[in-house]
DNA sequence: GTCTATAAAAGGATAGAC
DNA sequence: GTCTATCCTTTTATAGAC
């Protein structure tokens, strides 16, 4: 069963829009990728900016199949589940050779002045994995103090993939991601240890 | 005294590439803006890619004079000092109704296989920025715990930094900025916390 | 060192047959 | 829904006079 058409023009462009930037990829390289003609990608998508669109709904619909449920994958414990989703991540860097990371942080990065539906989906992407992450922390209770925002941490923790992922793309070196990475698992253990500290005093 | 031209073409490619990007700056941009002809730009470049390199070593040697003086004037706290220099990200952020952010950072991300010489002038810009940090994390000296990292929690400060840019860029809602810089502070402030009780406890 | 004119290529998009 | 052919614009870069 071969993916229909329009199905297929996503994947390549998700590819390619990872793998060069969106303005660095032709239509001319999504149709040499997919083997079509520009007749049939003018038939799904007005226009490339149409293609985008498409690559970011299915980056946002997937975020549960693609990406979180791989990296979960025998997880039990909510903390270690978040740093497991951040080992996805390194292991994109390591297989890319620290070439290519976060595919929404690059395009977020890249465009400039994205039209606002564009923008809404880059968001929105954002806003699916810093969710996923804040009900990782939601699931750990106790262990974090109670007045801990965990919104705010769970936005803290892209915050930290992300810029890790843009210093070892930049120096081709993973290890500024995982300096990254461990600088985080101390905030955590931090907090842990503060979440600790204060339960004894009210014992 | 008129700049000379190459560092007027310099000065406003600077600009539009922060603006809009490098593969979004046309050189017809360039010389829109600085009212020159393409002889004269090719005269001093060979192409456009070797813009970006005068603009990246522009934005390298001139990091201490125009981005860390100006931040860090009539402060003396090296703790301080680097929230000083978050807080002038933070004034770009709400000066551009979030639409931009660090120049050096959208670069990093935009050009996805840039040449050796390009790739070395973004890590040297970042090595600048996180070295500079480091010396003020050095000049806390026992504030934090002896055994922290320095060279780790400055790349750290640019991690978060980064990141935070990034989502309040793509929310256009210096929030997100704000959330990141108040997580880095809750860091340094549990680090301070854990250097004084360790202190304490060898007292 | 700067000007005008233009080459040469790439890129997004369309037309119309099938 | 897909094919071929092609238009039109933008963009980088060059040539050669001044």
């Amino acid at each position: 069963m071969a993916a229909d058409t329009r199905t297929r023009i996503v994947q390549a462009a998700m590819e390619l829009f990872w793998l060069k930037g969106f303005n660095s990829t032709s239509v001319a390289d999504i149709l040499s990728r997919t083997q079509l003609n520009s007749g049939s990608l003018y038939h799904f998508f007005p226009g490339k900016q149409d293609v985008l669109i498409g690559v970011l709904e299915a980056y946002r619909d997937g975020i549960e199949e693609m990406l979180l449920k791989p990296a979960w994958d025998g997880l039990d414990d909510p903390i270690e589940q978040i740093f497991a989703l951040l080992a996805h991540y390194r292991r994109l860097i390591v297989e890319t050779e620290c070439a290519y990371g976060c595919p929404i942080g690059s395009l977020a990065l890249e465009l400039h002045e994205p039209d606002p539906q564009i923008r809404d989906l880059l968001a929105a992407n954002f806003v699916g994995w810093t969710r996923a992450i804040e009900q990782r922390l939601e699931a750990a209770g106790a262990r974090l103090p109670h007045d801990a925002d965990r919104a705010a941490l769970a936005e803290f923790v892209l915050t930290a993939m992300e810029g890790g992922v843009m210093q070892a793309r930049t120096h081709r070196d993973v290890g500024y991601f995982d300096r990254a990475v461990e600088m985080l698992r101390r905030h955590f253990a931090m907090l842990e240890q503060a979440a600790r500290t204060r339960a004894r005093s009210h014992a």
